[in-house]
DNA sequence: GGGGCTTGTACACAACTGTTTACTTACGAC
DNA sequence: GTCGTAAGTAAACAGTTGTGTACAAGCCCC
């Protein structure tokens, strides 16, 4: 049987093992927040990083380990609580819709809050995080308890737009439905200063 | 070896179709709505029904069978709709809390909702058997959004409790977040009827 | 009491899982 | 150039999964 004398098309990757790490995160993030945990295998994450699967126990330990590190790398509200006050309902609905790696880490918690590990994880990171920062940023009176009110309202509109889709909020109605949410959320961030 | 002349402890089960249909159910519900239909296996449902795990396969067809019998056999509000419009607040949240099997139909929904078929599943009986009926019920005007506003407080809570669970809502606060519950219910429900 | 259908059990099967090991290859310092 | 280390690959591992099949046994009707 012929074979080239150089493999000719699969020339030899670059080896940067930062950019191999990006990879994995961004996959990761990508089929935990769509599929869940349980319904990812690290077959998948690599495949779709373009990486060989045995990197995921190199880089970051275990499946597990990849969970956390993708998690982390996504769940971050400082950008919306250091903007204009003014645009903080804007802000955050557009963060909470506007997901760059398919759903965005609210799916990704809800989705793998099956799998035990993967459900502290999220609790953990979801309360130091997000919670506690929003709890201060809203200040007195409540704001641990308006923070909580925030989350409700949010899961709840994530839950029911893309996880568990319902009628009321399809491709036809999600628009008036965000303006809902927004005019929701600023209700809830203006119970503090009527 | 000593035998025994008849097996003395393991005395034959009865045989009752019915019964046994009826076990896996439970069984499946309070599995399915406690792990997520991913990190629940048939053995598990059928050692905690008491029964051989291949009898999922032959009173269900398959698993995915099973789970939709299980869910369709919990997922059913007319019993609140039918009582009277006064109590309807607190029987919903009392029915949304205290479930019967393990977590309930909507946890069973959303732990599942990583699964395509589960998915489907959930996403169309949803519709049929809650939405719909509560939209109905809730009447003119606009009872078709206001069913929806009601879903997305109440699996936002749901999920901010028990799947996702914060702070805010732990053991010590639950009272109050409950009442808190009611009353936004009841301010849902009412907006048709100023 | 004895077929015949139903109920229940045990087991085999192939596919897939996360993880680990042994190995090859590229890059950078000397 | 060459040598050592980091980066990447392939394969094997043991465990688990859903499903299907072959077999044992109870129940009911005749």
């Amino acid at each position: 049987m012929y074979k080239p004398p150089t493999e000719p098309e699969t020339l030899a990757r670059q080896r940067d093992a930062d950019r191999t790490r990006a990879a994995l995160l961004v996959a990761a993030r990508t089929l935990f927040s769509t599929r869940g945990f349980a319904n990812t295998g690290v077959r998948d994450v690599a495949d779709l990083a373009g990486v060989n699967s045995s990197l995921v126990g190199r880089y970051f330990g275990s499946k597990q380990g990849l969970f956390r590190a993708a998690l982390d790398s996504v769940l971050d509200i400082s950008p919306v609580l250091r903007g204009d006050r003014h645009r903080f309902c804007a802000d955050m609905v557009s963060a909470l819709c506007n997901t760059p790696d398919a759903r965005g880490p609210l799916a990704m918690m809800i989705l793998s809050a099956a799998d035990p590990e993967a459900h502290a994880t999220s609790v953990e990171l979801l309360q130091t995080k997000v919670l506690t920062p929003l709890a201060e940023w809203l200040g007195p009176p409540d704001g641990a308890w308006r923070a909580a009110q925030l989350h409700i309202l949010w899961s709840g509109f994530l839950t029911s737009w893309r996880l568990l889709p319902i009628q009321a909020l399809d491709d036809t109605r999600i628009a008036s439905a965000r303006r809902w949410l927004e005019a929701a959320t600023q209700a809830i961030v203006d119970e503090g200063a009527p």
